[in-house]
DNA sequence: ACCTGAACACCGTTCAAGT
DNA sequence: ACCTGAACACCGTTCAAGT
């Protein structure tokens, strides 16, 4: 890479990140270039879609979430470690507001900038639920696309202003349903009165 | 209301349905007033914001809700009732791609069109749980505003099309979640190793 | 090689002019 | 009263022309 475009390359992404993050990750590209003080055509030039941009920006973190999957797969008790992790996941993902629905639909998007990155993360997270699950502190009626659809699930509390404060609340509440040895079929308590017709499984 | 006026009106209504039906909630206003043969002035006129159009659009169903809550009430037992009528509410959520944020930023809009539908269905749903949680069937743990931020949470899944075909399964993960009475401090099993910062809750 | 910005096809929203 | 659509200020994306 030329040195003036590797300058660009870098000022872009310090730009980027801020915008990204009073915007949110569907900010105006056109605000983005404005503000680095570059033509348009040379931000489309450095990265070509929306996603590419949005992986760029979360390269670091999404490294770090790897390798903290495989630290504490060996440092941690199953359960312990599966939630820890997806604290981190869940914190990744709300670096940015909006990014999340674009993570999801990357792991059906081989096209993707960001398909690898959630493709690698989902099954980190499957390893690590498998593991939880071998020792019985974990539901078994859950799998890896689950997991990251819940990671997802709590991401998006984060991002909607009105209920951020209940996210980690929350988070609790849903780690505490993963981090269960209950039978898929025993999960309804109490009473067995049902007026309407009950649920699949 | 003048007879073109009303015609225009439920005219407009119906194409809405449609377009946002195939394009989610944040479909283009323009092409719904193409769609109709209407001007997009009088778009504008019978909904002045999007969220109008939105509360208009999903009236039948909030007022469904708001009813079915009261039979549920007294017809089925604690546990089933707030199940049932949170599948309701996620289902309805459901009925337009993307609705769910709208609705969950109403709450705390009061000039949102929205915001008196949702802060109905809100104490509605906090009813149900409060009685649920007296008979000592759900989490105790948990009020309205956290069983609002679920049924987001739900919603959203199934609006994501990568994650939808999980959406039921997982209704019933945070369902059986929600139906325990488990003690708020004995959340977390198994091990009491712990090699970060333990959650605050 | 790389950068630039005009050009094109879209938005949401407002409002003067019409009936 | 109500309807219309031009006008304005924005987008994303592409690509011929420049250096």
């Amino acid at each position: 890479m030329r040195a003036d475009a590797k300058k660009n390359y870098e000022h872009l992404l310090t730009v980027a990140r801020a915008v990204v993050t009073e915007q949110g990750a569907d900010a105006s590209l056109r605000d983005v270039a404005r503000r680095a003080d570059v033509g348009l055509g040379t931000l489309y030039r450095h990265f070509p879609t929306r996603e590419a941009l949005l992986e760029a920006l979360l390269r670091t973190s999404f490294d770090g979430l790897t390798a903290s999957a495989g630290q504490l797969e060996t440092s941690s008790s199953p359960g312990d470690a599966l939630v820890a992790w997806l604290r981190d996941v869940v914190a990744c993902a709300n670096e940015y507001r909006g990014a999340i629905s674009t993570m999801v639909a990357a792991i059906e998007d081989p096209a993707s900038a960001l398909h690898a990155s959630c493709v690698t993360m989902k099954a980190a997270g499957a390893r690590l639920l498998v593991r939880a699950q071998a020792e019985g502190v974990a539901r078994t009626d859950l799998d890896g696309a689950d997991l990251f659809a819940l990671v997802g699930a709590l991401a998006w509390l984060g991002d909607q202003p009105s209920l951020a404060p209940r996210a980690d609340h929350l988070f609790n509440v849903i780690a505490s349903a993963i981090l269960s040895n209950r039978a898929p079929q025993t999960t309804a308590p109490a009473r067995r009165i049902r007026t309407r017709s009950s649920p699949a499984g």
